[in-house]
DNA sequence: CGGTTTCGCTTTTTT
DNA sequence: AGCGAAACCG
């Protein structure tokens, strides 16, 4: 395929800092794949001294599965294509002495935060909302503010209560040898603040720096990418301020002008021609995204063929919603023959997949659901990483939590409390603490005697762990507190107990995929990177391959379809509740520019005029953004009959739908 | 201490 | 509707 001449100078320039703004579907991932071609062939770059950044772990599989799809030879060995999490993580790894860890810190998920908060909120007998704290505390830290800063800083006393609960839980996390994902940007950041040689030597690692969605950076992320670039600049940062969708996170979309004033010599790029969408399809986008200010003047242009007209369809119910949309995407399929996989179901919030879920299972239509509820995010997941966070990091309190009682070892709250008193006054882990002979002083009888014999247990295990090259010991483990047993007995039904299982051995064997691709085999090592990683994220050619797609608008960035369908498009669902309240309607109006954008040649939007929440059915109203489309590329199916359902003209269909809603609401 | 039941709250998006 | 936490009972 042919590179105009933007996409030419982009690959080519090397010797200057380069923002490539890419406008949807201008080929940014082929931008980015060219040069790192580029660089290896014609500059003579090393592929180690290459890193690419991408925004979430599905980026970076996709643009490795681009650039090895090149490549079939071993060319591109050593090239590095990860998320800015995982680079934190590789950072941390080398240079975890410099910044008082141990090289078996273990890495806390959200969920395991959430815990966290919780209990120091207990501890100090306060009560507020820990989400919020969890959301403050992770702000800060993307801003790279510390405690210290904000207990001189706050102005009213919750405030300082805040900062003072985050210190706290830094403190908490520094006792447990653990650090959370925002730390993974963090302490990188801090580390190379304060010493210029460690900066040096992974200045000198990375010659060169690839960033994709820069738009989506926040500060932490900014300030991890400056020193690493240094006053060279060798790197190329590629991103459309219209894609921002992730101010709620941080990221902050000026940061593409920071750039520019940041580096003088900085230079600019645009992208323009779209090759993916229709011109209708492209317009429709344009028209939307008018409507809000932009730091950068674009003007995206296609040369494909006009298209159909961009589809919207009322629904009296979310119901028949769900039930037009798969008719239209079987007949569509049975006319043309078309493969699954072209077609996507994109969606504001997770919760909105479940009834598409269930309509396609119906139909016996394969489908892949990606996003949602993580991997890691399962129970029973969550259970054997803890075992194995608990042997390699005995001082990881939260991981000892989640399984001194998984399965049951008779030890209750009350022991449990005066095992942690006991150990806060000794200093020491609750794992250390087990095997200490003052505890009997406070823990008596068989909970005493459980306990020993757990720490026992676990620090016997835990002696030759790390030169294991294989997960026999895990298998073994597993089988010793008869996992499977304990699955069963908590299941509702003998299928979910299977899945279960099933989900703990896929586990098992992604660790010993991990373990033999790993240079030096170490289970410390695939734990941390597992934590990380994502299993749903890891999506697989097969999986994809003829099944259709359910996701989130997030999760469809950067990905295409040639039929998409754009679902539940009403007011307080798409601009969402929340956003409206806070006023960021022009971050939802780039949530629906991106889902627009996904189409290549046909986009159907649908929106219901009832809807289900929890258990009331509450009328909705049509997403103020369909107004805001340009209605002669646009055909409107129901449009206003919505407004004054008891008095519309209703069509043979929605008369249909109509009835079969009255009959389902009667039962 | 452990299992069962009830209650209450939830639904934004992700590393 | 569905899940987790608290409350309650054995």
């Amino acid at each position: 395929m042919h590179l105009n001449s933007q996409q030419q100078a982009a690959i080519h320039l090397i010797d200057k800092p380069l923002l490539v703004l890419a406008g949807a579907g201008s080929g940014k991932t082929r931008v980015i794949t060219e040069k790192i071609h580029y660089l290896l062939k014609h500059c003579h770059y090393l592929p180690e001294k290459i890193v690419a950044l991408t925004f979430t772990n599905k980026a970076a599989q996709e643009m490795q599965a681009r650039i090895s799809k090149k490549y079939k030879d071993k060319s591109t060995e050593g090239l590095t294509v990860t998320t800015f999490h995982s680079l934190g993580m590789n950072i941390i790894r080398k240079e975890y002495a410099a910044l008082g860890l141990t090289s078996r810190f273990s890495i806390l998920d959200q969920i395991d935060a959430t815990h966290l908060l919780r209990q120091l909120l207990l501890d100090q007998q306060i009560t507020f909302p820990v989400d919020e704290l969890q959301q403050q505390i992770s702000n800060w830290k993307n801003q790279l503010k510390t405690p210290e800063d904000l207990l001189v800083q706050a102005k009213t006393a919750g405030e300082q209560r805040c900062a003072k609960l985050y210190l706290a839980y830094r403190q908490a996390l520094q006792a447990y040898h653990a650090v959370d994902f925002d730390d993974l940007l963090l302490m990188p950041v801090e580390l190379f603040d304060k010493s210029p040689e460690v900066l040096l030597k992974w200045q000198q690692k990375i010659r060169y720096l690839l960033v994709d969605e820069y738009q989506d950076t926040n500060l932490a992320q900014y300030r991890l990418l400056k020193p690493l670039v240094g006053k060279e600049a060798h790197f190329t940062v590629v991103g459309d301020d219209d894609q921002a969708i992730y101010a709620w996170r941080g990221a902050q979309a000026d940061n593409l002008i920071k750039l520019t004033e940041d580096f003088p010599n900085l230079e600019v790029i645009k992208l323009e021609q779209n090759y993916r969408s229709t011109q209708r399809i492209l317009k429709v986008a344009n028209k939307l995204i008018a409507q809000n200010t932009h730091l950068f003047d674009k003007n995206l242009w296609s040369q494909l063929q006009e298209g159909e007209k961009v589809r919207v369809i009322a629904n009296s119910t979310a119901e028949n919603e769900v039930t037009r949309v798969v008719q239209e995407l079987v007949s569509h399929r049975v006319r043309f023959n078309k493969p699954y996989h072209h077609y996507a179901i994109l969606y504001r919030s997770n919760h909105q997949a479940r009834v598409f879920e269930q309509a396609l299972r119906e139909q016996q239509i394969p489908y892949h659901l990606s996003g949602g509820q993580s991997f890691f995010a399962y129970a029973e997941i969550k259970d054997i990483l803890a075992y194995c966070r608990l042997l390699i990091n005995p001082d990881d309190d939260m991981a000892f939590l989640r399984i001194i009682n998984t399965p049951r070892r008779g030890i209750g709250t009350q022991s449990l409390q005066h095992l942690s008193t006991y150990a806060k006054t000794r200093h020491t882990s609750l794992l250390n603490a087990c095997s200490e002979m003052g505890l009997s002083t406070y823990i008596s009888g068989s909970s005493l005697r459980s306990l020993a014999q757990f720490g026992e247990w676990i620090q016997h295990l835990s002696k030759n762990i790390l030169q294991e090259t294989t997960i026999e010991p895990l298998q073994k483990l597993i089988s010793e507190i008869d996992y499977n047993g304990w699955i069963q007995s908590n299941s509702k039904t003998p299928a979910s107990a299977e899945y279960k299982q099933k989900n703990v051995q896929d586990l098992l064997n992604w660790m010993q995929r991990l373990l033999t691709k790993e240079t030096t085999p170490d289970l410390g090592a695939v734990i941390q990177r597992l934590c990380l990683l994502d299993m749903l994220s890891q999506t697989s050619q097969e999986d994809i391959a003829n099944h259709v797609q359910l996701m989130t608008l997030h999760a469809a960035k950067g990905l295409e379809f040639p039929y998409v369908f754009l679902v539940g498009v009403e007011e307080d669902l798409l601009p969402h509740r929340n956003s409206i309240q806070t006023n960021n309607i022009e971050e939802e109006r780039r949530l629906l520019y991106v889902g627009i954008t996904r189409a290549q040649e046909q986009l159907t939007i649908t929106y219901a005029a009832k809807r289900q929440r929890f258990r009331t059915t509450y009328s909705t109203k049509p997403s103020r953004f369909l107004d805001e489309l340009p209605t002669d590329h646009i055909y409107w199916e129901g449009r206003g009959e919505q407004r004054n359902p008891e008095e519309k003209k209703q069509t043979g269909r929605e008369h249909l739908a109509g009835l079969k809603a009255l009959l389902n609401s009667d039962v």
